[in-house]
DNA sequence: TCGAAAAATGAATAAAAATTCCTAAAATAA
DNA sequence: TTATTTTAGGAATTTTTATTCATTTTTCGA
């Protein structure tokens, strides 16, 4: 705490003004930006798109959102895996209970997706998990590398992996 | 460290016997674990076999490994996304090299499998990453759910997802 | 069985870090 | 301008928790 005051040019007192504690402090701070980057997600889901376009507007979104908030997901890709937090109260629960609505999201969408032939038939449920993994697996060594390269064009790789699979054709019977 | 020793039935005092210290002890249950996995695997990789089957039995490994062991895998996952301690110094930097020797051999399958035809032409390292996500994925919601699953059945799920992608044959062009 | 060496113990200590609270400064109203 | 309320500051306090160490217990060879 002494450390965010001085940093942030206040007196380690008057953090407890604006917030309950250390842990109040921070889930504010990642509450903000989950905040931010749901509504975004929302407001391309109120858009009439076919699923695949959807989906593809999404991944855009996250990307560009991820890039321009670097040092936040540094912090917060650690946060939404740290049991010792989530699991304790309310607060981290608001956290992951923000990350479950979009996962139910994305579900909808491939259930579109499905319902009108785009998608294979498989649990949708299913392949909104293998989407987002897919997602965080590059967004993952994006921030972990010296960062050559931007996030954004990664998107065609992931799209391609997720909808074309990486088998090869030819070897199709 | 009064509760690990109170739980282990151990003195406090005993435990740094046997440890430097917290953190020693802490990497020393990560590092046991994490040196078995990767044992297995690299004894699965030296078996001679195609690429996609080779793969499909790395997951098989890696899935009824971490269902034997998911307690470990709770702690392990949000570990290897926590920058705090990975970054801090080379306890930490073992387990995270350990893991990218992991992405390493797979690419190396995944190069296998490019020259062999099975795969599409495609940069290996993301074909890695995009495995590994998605098993992540899966993994990580099993572990957070309670676990009414076996989650050795979701393998055939990853293997669909991964290499046949998930729209539906008859759009495609 | 005895005695020396090794191992275990946990209360005491030290270090780190969160929170309080009293004082000082700033803002606002009369 | 002065009085009053509100906000800011940071040293002191409390809490927490890792580590130490003097003492006891166990082990084991003679």
């Amino acid at each position: 705490m002494d450390e965010i005051a001085k940093r942030a040019e206040f007196g380690t007192g008057s953090l407890y003004k604006y917030f309950q504690g250390k842990r109040d402090l921070y889930f504010s701070l990642i509450d903000e930006k989950v905040e931010e980057i749901t509504r975004l997600v929302g407001a391309e889901l109120g858009k009439d798109l076919p699923p695949i376009d959807r989906i593809a507007s999404i991944l855009h979104l996250q990307l560009s959102f991820i890039q321009k908030n670097r040092d936040f997901f540094k912090i917060y890709i650690s946060e939404r895996n740290c049991f010792q937090w989530t699991m304790k109260d309310d607060l981290g629960n608001g956290v992951h209970e923000k990350f479950m609505a979009y996962i139910n999201s994305l579900e909808e969408v491939m259930r579109q997706g499905i319902a009108g032939g785009e998608l294979k038939v498989m649990d949708p449920r299913d392949m909104a998990h293998g989407f987002v993994g897919i997602v965080n697996s590059f967004v993952f060594e994006w921030i972990m590398s010296p960062r050559a390269y931007s996030l954004a064009s990664k998107a065609q790789t992931i799209m391609n992996i997720f909808f074309k699979g990486v088998r090869s054709p030819r070897t199709r019977r």
